[in-house]
DNA sequence: TAACCTTTGAAGAGG
DNA sequence: CCTCTTCAAAGGTTA
């Protein structure tokens, strides 16, 4: 996979983001849906919706290399275009407060107060009651109010102390909810998180895990490991916590999206619930797709002022995998996203549940798409 | 009980 | 430089 400037390029997207589906089956599918006379709507719409997927990325999802040389150059020009994006935030779109969150500011279309652009209206993500984007912003545990505010910043060697102006700007907190110290780089302290998993307003960074890796949502408020037994902790051997990776634009889509799409579908299975939500992003607006990638970009420069020295590297192998046979799932006839290439549209009685909810659900997108180009 | 599944994107490793 | 691998989330499923 093509590799973003990870340095200063501070990319939006990826390179091969352009090129859909490229996992296997998928250009299969395509082609046999094209080759299905379109018999009901849903049909028609399923293939448009694939169709249109299918002329963004140039026809395939696996052509030749000169094709994919093109998607590329395609794609340089959507880089641009999203590249732009921040650009035009940083004129104070993510000034605009925001509850909830105690570092990203979120464009005023995430407001729930604010002005709706009107690009944005595809797929929503806009929630009502509750901030658009509060159910992936994993740092909704954040506590304003929290008594203990430190002065004393840890004079670890190596950590950024001050944060850049773009990013005390990026990460100003909202009005209400605003710590008292006004130095943002009081709200780092990278050495007492990493001893505590605690942020160093005494409230717990969502990137660092308890070694066991497992959420524990009763102890960790999400992703945050705090101590239960202290005592017990105390006999084992100080153990690392896990600093996870940040998310990257499409995880954030799909913490946001995940609960839209089960309540739509009824399903809970999160591996058919993940094709979904792959096949909506495709289906999201450069414009949509960019919110992601701009979050993404600062979760990440976040994550790199948090934890300088961390790498992902560090949590290579943290997993214990079992042996990974990357099986061909085209070849697999128990791999539920195959049901369509196995019964074909004719038979989707056959199909089991989730693929069924996924053509469901791909319906659904094509309708919304569609009403919202109209 | 823990890996698997499934998705995209970022980053690292290795050829 | 390019390709491959791993890990981020999530929750039902499976070994």
């Amino acid at each position: 996979m093509p590799q973003l400037n990870g340095g200063g390029g501070d990319d939006l997207g990826a390179n091969d983001e352009m090129i859909a589906f490229k996992h296997e089956g998928d250009h299969e599918e395509k082609i046999r849906e094209s080759a299905y006379t379109e018999s009901d709507l849903a049909d028609l719409k399923s293939s448009l919706v694939n169709e249109s997927e299918i002329s963004q990325n140039s026809n395939s999802a696996v052509r030749p290399r000169q094709h994919i040389q093109e998607d590329q150059r395609i794609y340089t020009d959507k880089r641009e275009h999203l590249d732009d994006v921040p650009k035009h935030q940083d004129g104070g779109m993510y000034k605009a407060s925001y509850s909830g969150y105690p570092f990203l500011m979120l464009p005023e279309p995430y407001l729930p107060n604010g002005p709706v652009s009107p690009s944005s209206n595809k797929v929503s993500v806009v929630q009502q009651g509750m901030h658009p984007l509060t159910p992936l912003l994993p740092y909704d545990h954040f506590n304003p109010s929290a008594p203990h505010i430190p002065t004393d910043v840890s004079q670890k060697p190596g950590v950024h102390r001050h944060q850049p102006q773009e990013i005390s700007g990026f990460y100003q907190l909202p009005q209400a909810t605003r710590l008292t110290s006004t130095d943002p780089s009081a709200w780092f302290s990278h050495s007492l998180m990493l001893q505590s998993g605690m942020h160093p307003t005494g409230i717990p960074h969502p990137a660092i895990m308890p070694p066991s890796g497992k959420q524990e949502h009763d102890q960790f408020d999400r992703n945050i490991y705090v101590k239960s037994h202290p005592e017990a902790k105390r006999e084992k051997e100080p153990k690392k916590p896990v600093i996870k990776k940040p998310l990257n634009a499409f995880m954030l889509y799909m913490k946001e999206m995940r609960a839209k799409v089960i309540a739509e579908c009824t399903l809970k299975e999160s591996a058919a619930i993940n094709q979904i939500l792959g096949r909506r992003w495709h289906a999201l607006t450069r414009e949509e797709q960019a919110k992601y990638y701009d979050l993404a970009r600062k979760e990440r420069q976040l994550h790199m002022q948090l934890y300088p020295s961390w790498s992902a590297r560090d949590n290579y192998g943290k997993k214990k995998r079992r042996k990974r046979d990357k099986q061909d799932s085209s070849t697999d006839p128990g791999s539920p996203k195959k049901c369509r290439a196995r019964f074909g549209l004719n038979q989707q009685t056959d199909w089991c549940g989730p693929c069924r909810c996924v053509r469901l659900s791909l319906t659904h997108v094509f309708s919304s798409n569609t009403t919202a180009l109209l």
